[in-house]
Formats: structure tokens, sequence, C-alpha cells
RNA sequence: CGGAAUUUAGCUCAGCUUGGUAGAGCGCUGCGUUCGGGACGCAGAGGUCGCAAGUUCAAAUCUUGUAAUUCCGACCA
């Protein structure tokens, strides 16, 4: 391929506003082009990219035994109405009308659609388990896009979805897309974890989370050296709590005037802060109209895990209580809060790490005051012990290693749903008893054009782009140093051929450039493997230059291609080690 | 949905405080020199200053409204 004919606007300059190394550079290398916000172009290298990755996908999910087929991204209201999703899903969901006022959405995600499909073709256990996915742009209304391609309002996504008569089926097609979405993973290059996951609103109990370590990353990952990897909403660690011993004293109230967080209440009281207890309070919505106020209590140095509280109330939504709520329930502002005289109508919840203390400091739901000395039984109940915090780095996991935090990229998710969606929307199949089931799904999606956005991020240097060779746009950039030198460009001509018929991608820089144009913006565009074409032309010799390292060496013409093949096999072999 | 900032040439920005009719660098076109790490000289093209209304003899500049974009927070595949 001639560069000349490509569309490939390289630039100088990064925009002012772009934040992540891979946002930048993808701009700069002329691969992306912003059309509004959360929205974009993928030029002609950014799509080769894409391809590369989408043909990676389709041939780990063949052997997984998945089938491709393409669903409409502009979908009927009805179903998603039928499912509650119309309103569950929010504000990110892209609401649009007909002619005819009839409602349209533009698809977020396809659970339904499929669900829909499977329902009226299926009807025996006979024909399952099935698997089927697309890879399709998706639509979600972000009210944040950030970071280029990695979180856009219009994306390229991998979704599929296995339907089984029975867990068995479930649990096999789960484990062979587990193991499909390793091998893209590996494949395409990337440094990720498997994590244990929050499945969020997907529903559904089990999932697990595919994250590629990175500075923009949106997640906190806690992993140690053992292999455990948890987001830090599922992350656990070993109750290290030892009951404390000291004799109860007397309940006593003290003035904290102007003592808001848990760090000014220790400070007015001369107390260390793991001694105070933080009570937070929320409001937790168990159905359409039901609201549950909910107090937890941590202790002060410990952050309120939402996901853990949220799954052990088994509500739909959970939102800290406004200021209004807390003086109407408990008689005080936020800052003063505290568990005890606390009425039966709100529920206490409280961490294990409270249990084990005596002669606690809380809010004493009086502005301005705490209770020192409060103990749990004799001055306050809890409803409720859990493990409600945020694990720290440095707490010793499930496996007993330390905790380290990384923030990490979400780029793959895979859930087993279960029966959600085919039992609100009727998708039965008869079993081999002739009775009426449920059929079991399982969902599982990968962020295509997010990939590249991690895998940009994890692999550019402070020049540009470096693609692994698996996805890279081409193999080979040959740049003949002087384009109006004859002698250059029949040689670079001659290698480029010679190149494309031992079946390697070939971009040629044919455009009439200086030297240090054209190597500048092949240091952007980030093709594994440089040939260069220049002053010992007329000795027959070329120096070829790999993008990662910068090693350079300098090889006959006559054996650029075999040269080329060893060092793209090398490259190969060092992303499947580093992938490991 | 709260809070903040930005918007002037294809790109990155200056000009605005103190109103007088548009600037730089890069990029682009032509000519010449140069030719292995974003060259240089000369000559050019290119902007209803986001949009709308207002104040004024006069608005990029002041006022009001509005839109887009970005950041912080909230929310979340």
């Amino acid at each position: 391929m001639q560069q000349s004919k490509m569309l490939i606007p390289t630039k100088k300059e990064a925009p002012s506003d772009a934040e992540a190394l891979s946002h930048k550079m993808m701009i700069r290398a002329g691969y992306i082009y912003q059309v509004s916000a959360g929205v974009w172009s993928y030029l002609p290298m950014a799509y080769r990219v894409i391809r590369k990755v989408e043909n990676i996908i389709r041939q780990e999910m063949e052997k997984a035994g998945a089938v491709e087929m393409l669903m409409p991204g502009l979908l009927p209201a009805d179903l998603w109405k039928e499912s509650g999703r119309y309103e569950a899903y929010g504000d990110n969901l892209f609401k649009l009308k007909d002619r005819r006022d009839r409602d349209f959405i533009l698809g977020p995600t396809h659970e339904e659609t499929f669900t829909e499909v499977i329902r009226d073709s299926i009807k025996s256990y006979k024909k399952l388990p099935l698997v089927v996915y697309q890879l399709q742009d998706k639509f979600r209304d972000e009210d944040r896009p950030r970071y280029g391609i990695l979180r856009g309002k219009e994306f390229e996504m991998l979704d599929g979805y296995s339907f089984s008569a029975d867990q068995k089926g479930l649990d096999q097609a789960y484990d062979l897309q587990a193991k499909a979405y390793r091998n893209i993973f590996d494949r395409v290059g990337l440094n990720y974890k498997v994590i244990l996951a929050d499945s969020g609103t997907m529903g559904g109990k089990n999932s697990q989370e595919f994250s590629a370590p990175a500075e923009v990353g949106e997640d906190v990952i806690a992993y140690t050296d053992g292999g455990y990897a948890a987001n830090l909403e599922k992350a656990t660690s070993k109750f290290t709590g030892v009951q404390q011993t000291d004799e109860p004293k007397e309940l006593e109230k003290k003035p904290t005037p102007g003592a808001h967080s848990v760090d000014e209440a220790a400070e007015s009281l001369g107390m260390e802060s793991d001694q105070i207890i933080k009570a937070m309070f929320y409001m937790a919505k168990m159905s359409e109209d039901e609201s549950q106020p909910v107090l937890v209590l941590m202790r002060g140095n410990d952050e309120v895990n939402e996901a853990k509280l949220k799954d052990e109330l088994g509500c739909e939504e959970l939102e800290l209580a406004s200021e209004e709520d807390a003086v109407k329930y408990l008689g005080a502002h936020p800052g003063s809060l505290g568990p005890v005289g606390v009425g039966e109508e709100v529920k206490i919840y409280a961490d294990n790490y409270v249990k084990v203390m005596v002669n606690m400091a809380c809010g004493a739901n009086d502005d301005g005051h705490h209770y020192i000395n409060a103990n749990i039984d004799r001055d306050f109940r809890v409803d409720q012990f859990g493990d409600f915090r945020n694990v720290k780095e440095g707490e010793i996991a499930p496996d007993g290693h330390p905790i380290k935090f990384t923030p990490g990229i979400e780029i793959g998710h895979i859930f087993k749903l279960g029966t959600h969606y085919t039992h609100q929307l009727g998708a039965q199949v008869l079993d081999k008893n002739g009775r009426l089931v449920d059929v079991i799904m399982g969902s599982y999606g990968i962020g295509v054009t997010r990939l590249l956005s991690a895998v940009a991020e994890q692999t550019a240097d402070e020049n540009g782009l470096v693609w692994p060779d698996s996805i890279a746009p081409f193999d080979v950039h040959v740049i003949p140093v002087n384009a109006k030198k004859d002698e250059q460009m029949k040689m670079a001509n001659e290698i480029t051929v010679n190149l494309e018929k031992a079946g390697y991608e070939v971009l040629i820089d044919d455009r009439k450039e200086r030297a240090g144009v054209k190597f500048a913006d092949s240091d952007l565009i980030g093709i594994p493997i440089r040939v260069t074409v220049g002053k010992r032309a007329s000795d027959g010799i070329v120096e070829i230059k790999i993008r990662k390292t910068g090693e350079t060496v300098e090889v006959k013409t006559e054996e650029v291609a075999d040269t080329v093949g060893i060092l793209l096999k090398q490259l190969s072999e060092q992303n499947t080690n580093e992938a490991d």
C-alpha cells in the first residue's frame, strides 16, 4: 500500500484538551477524528487495527463454538418496556421516535433482542446450548465521554449470549467463553487481569471481568502476586479485627463544634480516628415506591463499599440520603450522625470491624455533638453485621498475599445471567421430562474499540503508537529516504513487492517528504518493523528497525524478507510471554 | 444532575483589562536552495472572531441569552 494514497493526517501537536497518552497519540498519528463528544471517526489506520482485532475475535469465537450474526442497532422500545429496562437503564439509553410517534431506542446492549429470537425460534432442549455473538456498534448516552475512544457514546462491541436448558450447559458455555476471552486478549498483546467483579445493573450473580492495568483506568483493581484479583467493589481481605477488652465506660456526650469529618471529630475529641464510628446514612430503594433508610457504621478510617452493602440489602438502588432525610429520621445533619437512640424504622448495618470495638465515639444525632464510650447493645442496636468496607493496600487477600492496587480499564465482562431475561420475556423450552423450563442465559462482552485504547495506553511511548504485531495496521513500513532518487524508490518498491509476496502487509512511504518528516510519522503510526532504504542503497544494503525497542540491523536487500520474518516471530513470542 | 473553564485561520494559540474593523508559529499553494530525525529563503491562499440579541458613531473586545467542547464531582458498561 502506498502511503500517498492513504489518509493518515498526522499532527505535530495534540489537542490541548487531550489527557490520556492513547488519546493524544491516536489523534497525532492520524488514527481517529472527533465528530462530537464521545463520537469518533475511525480513519484508515485505526480501521485496519479494528479489523485485525475483529478477525482474532472471529477465530476465537469459532473455536468456542459460537456463531456470528447481526442485530439492528435501532430497536423498537416495546421489548425494553417489557423487560423493564426502558426505564431502569436510565439516561444512558438513547430514546427516539419514528414518524408515527412510536418509541425506539438505539441499542446499548442486546440481551432482550437476542432473547426474543431464541424465544420464538427454539422450543426444545435438544436445540440447546446455543451461543451467538455479534460485532456491532453500541449506543450509550454517556454523560461524560472520556479519553478519546476509551469511553464513547457510540462504540464497537463484541456481545455474545449463551442459551442453555440447564445449569451444566451454562457452565460449559461460560467456561468456553472465558477461555476464548483469554485467548483474544493474549493474542492482541494486552497485559490484563481476570478479576472478580460486581455485575452492576446486568443482573445475575456470577461474573468475571477482564481489566487492563493502565494509568487512565476508571476502575481500581485489587490484586496480589499470588494471583488474586478483584474489582475494588468485590475485593475482600482477611478479617484481622481483635476483640477489644477495655471495661465499658459510661456513655458521655461531648460538644464537637464544627467537626464534620471523622478526622475533625477525632481531633476535637482528642482520639484516634479508628476509635470513631463513621455513620453513613443511605436511602435504599427496595422497589418502585418503597425506600428503606439505612444507617451504616464503619470504623472511622474505613470507606463504605456501596456494592457490598447493596448486595446485602438486596435493593434496586442505593444512594446517600439527603440532608433533609438525615434531619427527618435522625435529627441531625451528616457529620453528627450516629446509631444511639435510632428508631426501628431505620435499619442499622455495621461492618465486622465495628463488632469488636468497645467505648467508641460516634455522632450524637445532635448537630455539633458526639458521644464517647458508646457500646453495642448497651447503647445502640445493630441489625446486621457484615463486610461493608473497601479493602486497603497491604491487607491480606484470601490467597494469603498482600493486596496491591492498580487502576484498570475494563475491557471485557462475562456473566452467568441465569433466567432473568428469559423468564421476563417468556423464553422457555421443553426439557427431557416434557416440562417447560426457562432458558438459562449467559452474557459476554468485549469493548472492541476500547481495546484499541487499552493497547495503545499500554504500549505507546513518547514518539507515538507501538502496535503489537498481531493487530498492527501493517507489518512493515518501507521508507525510501529520498523518494526523488530513482535508485532508492526502485529498491524500496522491489522490497515491498517481495515482502508482500512473502505474505506481509506493507506500507511504503512514497511521499516526497524529507527524511525527518518520514521518520517522525513512522514512529507516530507505530508499525512494528521499519525498513529504511537510504544512503547505502547503492551497496544493496538497507536498515531494519524495530519500533518497540529501537534496535536496528543492516541487511542486504535479498535478506530483507527473511529477516523481517525472524523479527516478527520474535516480537510475537515476546508478546505472548508478556501477556502471561 | 451539581461546580468550573474554554470557544479567534486546517492545528496550537495571542489579541479582550483600556471598543477604532484580524495576528504569530505550524500546516497548505508556487518558485528556489537543501535532502538520514518534524530544513531554509521569497511570494501567496486562508477567518461574517461558536451562534443570537443588546449597548455604541463603531464590538473579537462591553452586556444578556444560547450552543458546543473540556475538566472536577455525582452516576455508570
